[in-house]
DNA sequence: TAGATTGTTAATCGATTAACAATC
DNA sequence: TAGATTGTTAATCGATTAACAATC
């Protein structure tokens, strides 16, 4: 029988990230540890033997895991080995680097190709990908079955990128703009607000002023 | 008496979305109420409530608050007012968008100086800035003042790169490499993990195929 | 006044942490 | 065997949501 997807939101960001610290010790540690790994990334012992066992349960009293062994669960359950396609909308800065960024891959993530509205930036390439017009967007997310889409546009443009997203059949979104998109029921919006973490760390400098 | 900074680490992150969402309609919405916001945004307006109340307790019953007060309030909680001088190293894609990024201004950032390790790189500009050499780094922090520092190298550099920042009297860490950064007890680390992010968008999209 | 809206107090929910039994 | 380590069950903690009283 099948165990439930009983993962938490949490727990599914962490993942990737002892995933990561997994492939950098890998061949130097054949076996590791809850307690080992939470210790490198600093976070609690049980919380990671946790969260490892709801993708794993190959740990064994007193050895661990078998490095590659949980390298091997990690990237089946994150679906590492499948790709996944996406377009990304809005080629600034922003999207050019993301574009050129070559560390999605290792999670199954492949922009398959980048759009703007801007004739100014058509035609353009950004990490080896030429940048086309919206007009081309329907086309390409059909051809390629994209249902992930990237939007890197200024805020005023993003609501608009994102309702075009949306009937090419995208089902999530990775928002980098800094607004709210209202989505239809089904479609999973992932605001990456660089507002926000600023807004943490800047109290924390603020907090520390007047602090005890 | 000053009340006692209760806002927890999650009404922090919204914050910043509530003032932006209060700037695009200013003018045209002279009062505001809770639930107006929440709708627009998504949340849940007790929430909101909530959430405002913990930085400005100028709402009133049947009217809502002012617009221009609330924003007001929300710019003096967050600081924007106050400039905060930041550094930021690792002045490849990523480095450079943000660097270009003229909204952080919005929230009192400033980055004062780029750096780069890479001699390729050192003396070109990106966002009106010359990209220096890290021997100029604690010269640089010392005469800003400089408490926060932004990591945009790729993950191999990162902690190294974390610790001439600490050396330095950084006290805040912006790191958007993929990787996990020891620092000393007082200094604040701020994730920005993109891993993490695409870990749930894929999850959403796989959870569907099987999905009920 | 009546009703919309605020702000607060209590209930729920979910995630983290602690305690402990199982096992190699 | 003894002890390290896993995995599970219970306790704690924090944040969200619901219920309700206060008020303009």
């Amino acid at each position: 029988m099948v165990r439930a997807n009983t993962v938490s939101i949490q727990t599914l960001r962490r993942l990737p990230l002892y995933l990561h610290y997994l492939k950098s010790v890998r061949g130097a540690l054949p076996r590791i540890s809850a307690t080992v790994l939470a210790d490198a990334l600093g976070f609690n012992d049980v919380q990671v033997r946790k969260d490892l066992g709801s993708v794993s349960g190959n740990g064994r009293p007193k050895k661990g895991y078998e490095t590659e062994e949980l390298i091997a669960d990690l990237e089946l359950y994150l679906g590492c080995d499948s790709r996944t396609p996406a377009v990304l909308i809005g080629a600034g800065n922003l999207g050019r680097a993301l574009l050129s960024y070559g560390g999605f891959s290792d999670y199954g993530l492949e922009i398959v190709a980048a759009f703007d509205s801007s004739d100014a930036v058509v035609g353009t390439t950004a990490g080896k990908k030429t940048v086309m017009g919206m007009d081309k967007l329907r086309t390409i997310c059909e051809e390629n079955g994209v249902r992930l889409g990237i939007i890197t546009v200024p805020a005023a443009g993003a609501q608009s990128a994102c309702d075009k997203l949306v009937e090419c059949g995208v089902k999530a979104i990775w928002n980098f703009a800094p607004t709210t998109l209202k989505v239809p029921h089904g479609v999973l919006v992932e605001n990456e607000n660089l507002a926000s973490s600023l807004a943490v760390l800047s109290k924390h400098l603020t907090g520390e002023d007047t602090g005890a």
